[in-house]
DNA sequence: TAGGCCATGTAATGTGTTACATGATTAG
DNA sequence: CTAATCATGTAACACATTACATGGCCTA
């Protein structure tokens, strides 16, 4: 149920479905993102529950644009979930699965290779949160506390991100060490071994 | 096509929908999880494409087991796919998107609720995982390096939750803070500003 | 003139949760 | 006797991605 309340939260101000994606590329997809095959349908359904009404505009290029706007129960919708307190759902990584089964692979150089790929994608990742930090703090300061009030909520976002993603950096970099002095060591644990799980062995 | 492969790899030894329900639920919920309805379902289809074969045995409690086992053609299946480098995909939180709207309530006392509330979520994960780590560490040492394969790579994928579920703690603290010290000042951001957004400001 | 952006929408498919249905065994 | 655990499955629904379909305007 969290795309309707996201969608209402954006629409602070009245949006078409293509400005809405654009919002979801550039300042949200750090913690939610959305098609637009996705957000045509739930935006036409959250208009027939009433939340949100639409008019539709010509627009300067291209077809018709249908501007959405908040519904005084559309407030009230997003308002509840906002004072519902925190959803926290559960976290999928199906990077993480891959290392959890990589030692099927029985050749722990495949671990290390995937370990440094894994510790790249995230760093460049890293590396742009950081610049739209780098962005903010020069237009704005470096004391959140003095920021408009929407921008102190939406940088604490960024700033999440960017502790969430730099922690796991940080984490390849911890295994890297530790498979670096694995290969160093007398190969027994991967030849006399049988390959156990922690819980097997216990 | 992730739980299709977290199944194969869980089926390192033979078992049946029940017995990873299970699994899903001990060693990988910090990651994945799946539900029944899911988990039957799939393991069907990946039999009928020829990647896991199943027998039915009687049990000593409840009804029939149907055990799963990996043929060939499934083990190529999950070599293939740890072999095809990481993959990351979206990351989805609820609760920072509660976040980035929460100005919408114009009451920083409300954000400052609902994040003590959400610190307290994370923090007994938190604890959760530490607990686990802590035993491991207590059975098989410090080092990881010298624990057996298959165990060496769960631990790293543990030691990535208390880093990432760590860290969300952190900026829960600094989140406090800012927003405690926000409170303290003239409340001018709040009753003069038009609660605009960074973007609309900049 | 080719490709990208603007702009809307539908259809097919894939992924995931919850509820329903069944029924034996065991521990409190 | 009651609740939990064992054990399998289906059906309905909810959520999400990708492909298809259309077509004008602008830039290289």
């Amino acid at each position: 149920m969290s795309l309707k309340h996201i969608l209402l939260g954006l629409l602070r101000e009245p949006a078409t479905g293509y400005d809405l994606k654009a919002a979801f590329n550039e300042s949200i997809s750090h913690f939610w993102s959305a098609e637009l095959g996705q957000i045509y349908p739930t935006l036409r359904r959250l208009e027939d529950a009433g939340l949100l009404h639409s008019r539709v505009e010509p627009s300067e290029k291209g077809p018709n644009r249908r501007v959405y706007s908040l519904t005084d129960e559309g407030r009230e919708e997003l308002l509840e979930w906002l004072r519902g307190g925190p959803v926290v759902g559960v976290e999928r990584f199906a990077y993480l699965a891959q290392v959890f089964f990589m030692d099927t692979v029985g050749d722990l150089h495949e671990t290390r290779a995937f370990m440094a790929a894994l510790r790249q994608r995230l760093n460049e990742w890293l590396a742009r949160l950081r610049a739209i930090e780098a962005d903010i703090n020069g237009t704005y300061g470096n004391a959140p506390e003095h920021y408009p009030d929407a921008g102190f909520h939406q940088f604490a976002t960024l700033r999440m991100g960017i502790r969430s993603i730099g922690s796991k950096v940080e984490w390849c970099d911890e295994t890297l060490a530790a498979i670096d002095r694995r290969l160093t060591m007398a190969p027994s644990a991967d030849d006399t071994g049988e390959c156990r799980t922690l819980e097997e062995t216990r």
